[in-house]
DNA sequence: ACGATATTTATCGAATTATTGGATTAAGAG
DNA sequence: CTCTTAATCCAATAATTCGATAAATATCGT
């Protein structure tokens, strides 16, 4: 069942810095990020950091191997893809919500107005 | 900040029952399906059809509307695109990890081993 | 207005998640 | 072997979330 594993990635990415974390590793590439690195760029504590990174390992989404006293940390672009294929295929009408509608996107735009009509 | 926005979006499609009426609103287009129905087709409480339709609702995920007694629930295609959207301008390598890697999709195909032997 | 249907709200307990400080393991330097 | 640095593990705490029951709200047909 990959829904099961779909829902682990998206609760990965829901969280702060856990998607502060995965940006910064998708900016870094193949090279990656030191875990203290990391968590010294978000200002979290080193085992808050650890936390979430296991976190993201345990989901797919990194990788992660020593480099002598670092445990480096880069995302697995593969993983991302699988994802955004499951929700491509799942939760965007069967044919990619993408180029189907032109360039709506309403997340960056509309700040919400109100949810409850009172 | 958007980031903030697809944080909420994210975490409301990680739950099971969320992202499963999720993808039966995708499949349902614009008629969208009655809170009690999709509480039905699910099999959960209508309560807590309620609880997660809200949940949605509060992300921007669905929009409602009310149709007599029922309400109606249809999923935003636009908050979607602009969740797509983002995932792949900011957690993809910001060139699309879709189409730049020729697919693979590891959240499809690999069974993925060693995550967890449960 | 009354009774029936549909949905939401309120509330509670159980479970999960987040955060932190300190202990522990691993690797390199002297 | 000891010291230093890097990261994780552990335990305790705080906060959030989930699921279910019960009460409240809204709508419809009569």
């Amino acid at each position: 069942m990959q829904a099961n594993r779909v829902i682990r990635a998206l609760a990965a990415l829901a969280q702060e810095h856990r998607l502060a974390a995965f940006r910064l590793l998708v900016q870094a590439g193949e090279d990656g990020i030191a875990a203290g690195t990391l968590a010294d760029m978000l200002d979290v504590p080193p085992s808050s950091m650890s936390f979430h990174l296991a976190q993201l390992a345990n989901a797919g989404l990194v990788t992660q191997r020593r480099a002598s006293r670092s445990i480096i940390y880069s995302a697995d672009y593969a993983a991302m893809n699988g994802l955004m294929g499951y929700l491509t295929e799942n939760c965007c009408g069967g044919v990619s919500c993408f180029g189907n509608a032109a360039g709506l996107h309403s997340l960056d735009r509309e700040p919400d107005p109100e949810r409850k009509s009172a």
